[in-house]
DNA sequence: GTAGGGTTAG
């Protein structure tokens, strides 16, 4: 699109050839044309075309007033004239009509910008804004004060300041539009400027509203500057309010200053002002975040004393305070009090016990404790049936979560849209996007309308199956239902996006939402930028970091992170360290993923020294190393075969109470089978079960693998058989192995059985599992077995492709099999495969 | 003015 102001200033005439005639078109018969015209001049004076300004702005307060401002807009003429206008002109008009008529003067003002993309001069928007104080329309002045501001940008505040005084001085409200504009650059995250204006408004004795301090006060309640403006408030007399209070509360709990936030509380309290339900939430949230739920009871407690009702904040907030800190049991009890209360758990609650639930999952047996809670009370109404739903989804039971869905259909609940949301969260996560699908359906069928939540998780979870077109859809029959996503849901779907295999759809989609740029928030950077890491683009990731810095917005430990990630993954250890320092620089502590981070970079590299330096770093930073850490440094350590090494710090780690998990285990085992030496390998196994750790599915490839490859194929097939016999599914990797291993060795009855076995099993076995048993078949010249293998390929609706034909073609004519030559190719010549 | 959710390491 081309810039309306270049659009502009190319029509734009020289005001030379401006002629009042073309103009009469504006004079109407109706009699209201002449009292609309004396309205606007004291004087009843005869038309007066000496001064065309003038002249164009009474025929414009006519138009408007006898046909309306749309139609006089949609004169060609009227069109015509004022495109040929520039904005000094326009400015003199909108002047001159402030005094006669400053309805015209705002309606032709918005015209002119809406409709035709006229650039306005600073004077104009400063008229037009007083002549909104002056009516005390305050909602349009702080829109119009909004939109010059975004135009004008950061930095502007010294330039308008000398155009309010030089020329606006004295005039009506001057002093609300001050005030205005502090608060509007505020609310824009505009601090420098918004105090600019603050100090020259107290120079010229203007006493800002309250509410202006308070918008400044919440943008500056991270930083120090806050006691500066509170200072302010106090200075000037003015009475602080709530709003005050509670920003600044929460200002000191954001800044972890809990102490002051206590002293400042109390303060207010002694002084008999009776705290407010938000500042008394406020300290509740604070006190939660630094994991002291038991003060954040007590804050409970005390709005109970006060005679506040605790409304669905305070139970939120303390019902997340409790779940982080693990003790879902009382979480569940205020969910339940909520209830009792008469206030619905809304989106927020379930989400937040849904969390608590899923962190919880991780402790063994912990969900038979809370089932046994939620079902204390034999039946169950809609809120425990929910909660029961989200925990059993969370912990991967989505089968009972839909036994329960029908269980509360059938007893003739009404249905609520958070049950379905959390079931199909569930069935997303474990890639049953098509049954997601259905469920879907059937919640429209039941009369609940999908809202956000919904559409999100399934546009998410197509698009990580790799099902963006079906993404896609869902995504456009939402927004035709005039459901639009926020940034929370973008960033969703951006997600998705970015785990499908090609970076250009994400990257469309993310370029959008930058076009509109009203919901790009660090994180949609952030899944950006880390996709481009996980390519290794970091030329990529750079140019997105430097466009957050342009644009203001604060990257996150997690921004870095990823672009320190995209630099071990190129081998580029120092330009890691680099953004590490860089990362200092802004104020940003490293994180344990940082360091994990680095040590794997040095890790990859076999740089002991650079693993152990940075561990000493890490604990000169009093950042703890977890078991993924050490999981690091094991691979480390592994990787240049130092096995004794590797033991001690798995050792290490259940000293420090760091438990070692089956990935853990996995590299260290790899590692020995990589050393052939299969006896330890399977004594870490061993060692996994002694310390109730499951080995994985991988860790049984792992062991398979080894023992295919340089153990005996007979101790494989055993392991293979007691496996099954503990219930263990072998994965298809695994079996896919061993089917190989005893194509190899020539045990076609064997590799047959396993063979059926994996599609037994349901796997989905594919024409690259068929060619590699076919293959290694028709290596050994066993032509019978692999031409029963194709047959059952055949049999199973999958084509050979071209290269599978040629390798047995090629066989076939080796060892004088002629006629399964022809067959062969009578084959091929029906599924269009010529051979050369 | 107060609550969660979408992003990072083995």
């Amino acid at each position: 699109m081309l810039n309306p102001l270049r659009q502009w200033r190319a029509k734009a005439k020289p005001l030379l050839s401006f002629s009042p005639q073309p103009l009469n078109f504006l004079f109407f018969t109706n009699p209201l044309s002449v009292s609309a015209l004396e309205s606007i001049d004291d004087e009843v004076s005869p038309i007066d075309t000496s001064d065309p300004l003038r002249f164009l702005a009474r025929q414009i307060v006519t138009g408007f007033n006898t046909i309306g401002p749309r139609r006089v807009l949609c004169c060609p003429e009227f069109k015509t004239l004022v495109l040929s206008l520039n904005a000094k002109q326009v400015e003199d008009i909108i002047d001159f009509l402030r005094e006669k008529n400053p309805k015209c003067a705002v309606v032709l003002f918005n015209l002119l910008k809406n409709d035709l993309g006229f650039q306005h001069c600073r004077i104009s928007w400063f008229v037009v804004a007083h002549i909104l104080a002056k009516k005390r329309r305050f909602n349009k002045l702080r829109e119009v004060l909004q939109e010059f501001v975004d135009h004008e940008g950061s930095g502007s505040a010294p330039v308008l300041c000398e155009l309010l005084l030089k020329r606006f001085r004295g005039w009506d409200s001057n002093g609300q539009v001050w005030d205005m504009l502090v608060s509007v650059y505020s609310r824009n995250e505009l601090v420098q400027d918004a105090l600019f204006v603050l100090a020259k408004m107290k120079k010229l004795n203007f006493q800002p509203f309250i509410s202006t301090y308070n918008n400044l006060l919440y943008n500056l309640r991270h930083t120090d500057i806050m006691w500066d403006v509170y200072n302010d408030i106090m200075e000037n007399g003015i009475r602080p309010t709530e709003y005050t209070n509670a920003i600044l509360i929460d200002g000191l709990c954001k800044q972890y200053k809990m102490e002051d936030a206590l002293a400042y509380f109390s303060e207010k309290e002694r002084k008999d002002i009776s705290p407010s339900l938000v500042s008394l939430n406020t300290l509740m949230s604070g006190f939660c975040k630094m994991g002291f739920t038991g003060v954040a009871k007590s804050f409970f407690c005390l709005m109970l004393k006060y005679g506040l009702v605790p409304d669905t904040y305070s139970y939120n907030i303390l019902i997340n305070g409790l779940c982080v800190a693990g003790s879902m049991e009382e979480a569940l009890e205020f969910a339940y009090d909520m209830e009792k209360q008469g206030l619905e758990p809304d989106n927020i609650t379930y989400n937040t016990i849904a969390k608590g639930f899923r962190l919880l999952g991780l402790v063994s047996g912990a969900w038979k404790v809370m089932q046994k809670v939620l079902l204390r009370e034999l039946d169950p109404d809609l809120v425990k049936y929910t909660l029961l739903i989200c925990g059993h989804c969370q912990i991967g039971n989505t089968k009972e979560g839909f036994k329960l869905l029908k269980e509360m259909f059938l007893r003739g609940f009404q249905m609520s849209i958070i049950s379905y949301n959390v079931l199909l969260s569930s069935l997303c996560k474990s890639g049953r996007v098509h049954e997601a699908k259905k469920l879907l359906h059937e919640m429209e069928s039941n009369g609940l309308n999908p809202d956000l939540t919904t559409y999100s998780i399934l546009i998410s979870g197509f698009c990580r199956q790799g099902e963006v077109e079906v993404a896609i859809l869902l995504y456009k029959d939402m927004c035709s239902k005039q459901i639009f996503p926020n940034s929370f849901s973008h960033g969703a779907i951006l997600s998705g996006l970015c785990e499908t295999d090609t970076i250009n759809v994400a990257r469309m989609y993310f370029d959008s939402l930058v076009k509109i740029d009203l919901v790009v928030d660090v994180v949609i950077y952030n899944i950006m930028i880390d996709k481009y890491a996980k390519i290794g683009d970091v030329g990529e990731a750079v140019k997105l970091y430097m466009q957050i810095i342009e644009k203001g917005i604060m990257p996150t430990v997690v921004t870095f992170n990823s672009i320190i990630y995209a630099f071990c993954k190129m081998g580029k250890l120092a330009g890691a360290r680099r953004w590490l320092e860089v990362m200092k620089v802004h104020g940003i502590v490293p994180s344990i993923v940082t360091y994990t981070t680095l040590i794997n970079g040095c890790s990859e590299q076999g740089n002991t020294n650079g693993m152990l330096k940075l561990l000493w770093e890490m604990e000169a930073e009093a950042v703890e190393p977890n078991s993924i850490t050490y999981t690091v440094v094991i691979k480390g350590l592994c990787k240049q075969g130092k096995m004794p090494e590797s033991l001690e710090i798995l050792d290490d780690m259940y000293c420090k109470g760091l438990l070692p998990d089956q990935i853990t285990y996995n590299i260290i085992i790899q590692s020995f089978c990589r050393t052939r030496d299969i006896r330890n390998a399977f004594l870490l196994h061993d060692d996994m079960l002694m310390h109730n750790l499951q080995p994985s599915a991988a860790t049984y490839n792992i062991l398979i693998d080894a023992l295919c490859q340089y153990g005996e194929l007979k101790d494989a097939d055993w392991l293979h058989t007691v496996l099954q016999n503990q219930g263990v599914r072998l994965s298809k990797v695994a079996l896919t192995t061993m089917i190989k291993a005893h194509c190899a060795k020539g045990d076609v009855y064997k590799a047959k059985e396993l063979f059926q076995q994996m599609a037994e099993l349901g796997f989905n076995v594919t024409l690259k599992d068929y060619s590699a048993v076919i293959n290694r078949l028709c290596n050994r010249s066993f032509i019978v077995p692999a031409k029963s293998f194709l047959h059952m390929m055949l049999y199973n609706g999958i084509s050979p492709d071209e290269e599978l034909c040629t390798m047995m073609l090629d066989t076939f004519k080796q060892v004088g099999e002629f006629s399964s030559a022809f067959e062969l190719l009578s084959l091929m010549i029906k599924s269009g495969l010529l051979p050369d």
